[in-house]
DNA sequence: GTCTATAGTTCGATAGAC
DNA sequence: GTCTATCGAACTATAGAC
């Protein structure tokens, strides 16, 4: 619905070229390290155009995020509805329809390649209250649907391990977008990190047993213990 | 061995004050957020003195993150050794003497708290070469023989899935170490992020079943698929 | 909407005294 | 080893013409 990320194959608006630029460099660089000079030579404008359209920024970082992850989880919450509505909720595709959107739309291939997850994950371990809120406006409603339907597939799991499971699933898949080439040298090549399907079956069976092993431990969950502040 | 953390509770060098305040203020900002000056006021030194005794602002990221991770990972491997020495290697245990380390050394509440997690995430996500040779100097020894390690313990294990494994663990957790009460407010409070050992118990037990299910699903791995570059 | 030009700040790094 | 002082470059943001 609102704001496509790409309306159609005509000519981009330059605004829409600075947020292209902004996505890019902020993906590979953070957001200290890319600069407004920067994102506007890469977008083909002057500097003071990113100024005009975005006032600052922190401005342009959050319209640029907001467009990304707003495109991503509208794909992520289409195919959960439709799966809902079919009924027979398994939970390696609730993982998969997490996971592969990121995967498709946040990495792209014909612009030279940026990774939409580095930025997700590099925001999230800010501990700055500005980058925190972002996340939680962003995906905070849609975690919570996914944790509901993590449940609806598997009627034993408890909130606090749903909650668990949808963190460390994200977590662990996140971390792994980027092909960093790592997977292919720890296993000698056995394996590779530019293989995405490798990932997206292997996050879907791990975290799917994983979720059931919360399942299958009912009693005694681990929440009375005192925390470590 | 070389280079304890503390050597003694005798007052710590200024060296050692740089680097203390280094690594807490890299772990707030990342690399690029925080500033020479930021450092040496914390450390309570002369600007010039961080450039005299690591050179530039490249050498004082390398000595901070070498001298944590490298405490962190001779932990590790001290109580791996110790497991295999013992026999009888379960992936639990596997698991949390590659988690626990992190959580107990990279989180100093007397200091303030500064979580060493998020500059290992950070890090990571950065694409430039310089970021992902540190990571790779600092932890694919230690990545290699926990690999090996978690092939022990499940002897049906492919490299490639005990590679997977191995990242998604670290992954999962890794994301979820600094407290940012994301797990409160998703789970409406039925469980909390500052509850470390909610965090690990879960991780243990999470990443066991996991990699149970890649032991179990032996034939067909999904390695002869096309790269998705 | 888009530009040029620049103000005002902050940064990493160095020179040189002690 | 540690300091003060400062250079030169890079940054965000704005003013003002078109």
């Amino acid at each position: 619905m609102s704001e496509p990320l790409a309306k159609t194959r005509a000519k981009p608006t330059s605004k829409e070229e600075i947020l292209d630029a902004a996505e890019r460099l902020f993906a590979r660089c953070g957001f200290d390290g890319a600069s407004m000079r920067e994102i506007a030579q890469l977008a083909g404008v002057a500097q003071a155009l990113l100024h005009y359209h975005f006032r600052t920024k922190e401005g342009l970082f959050e319209a640029m995020f907001a467009r990304r992850s707003g495109a991503i989880n509208r794909i992520r919450l289409a195919r959960l509805d439709t799966m809902i509505a079919r009924g027979g909720l398994t939970v390696e595709e609730i993982v998969d329809s997490l996971l592969r959107p990121t995967v498709e739309a946040g990495y792209d291939p014909t612009r030279g390649g940026h990774y939409f997850a580095n930025l997700i994950l590099t925001t999230g371990a800010s501990n700055n209250p500005w980058a925190q809120g972002l996340i939680a406006a962003s995906y905070d409603a849609m975690a919570k649907r996914y944790i509901e339907a993590l449940r609806m597939a598997l009627p034993d799991l408890s909130l606090a391990d749903a909650t668990w499971g949808y963190l460390f699933i994200i977590g662990s898949a996140l971390t792994q977008m980027a092909p960093t080439g790592r997977a292919d040298r720890l296993s000698d090549g056995a394996t590779s990190d530019r293989n995405t399907e490798a990932l997206l079956s292997r996050a879907a069976i791990f975290a799917a047993a994983g979720l059931r092993a919360f399942a299958a431990t009912r009693p005694a969950s681990p929440e009375a213990e005192t925390p470590t502040p």
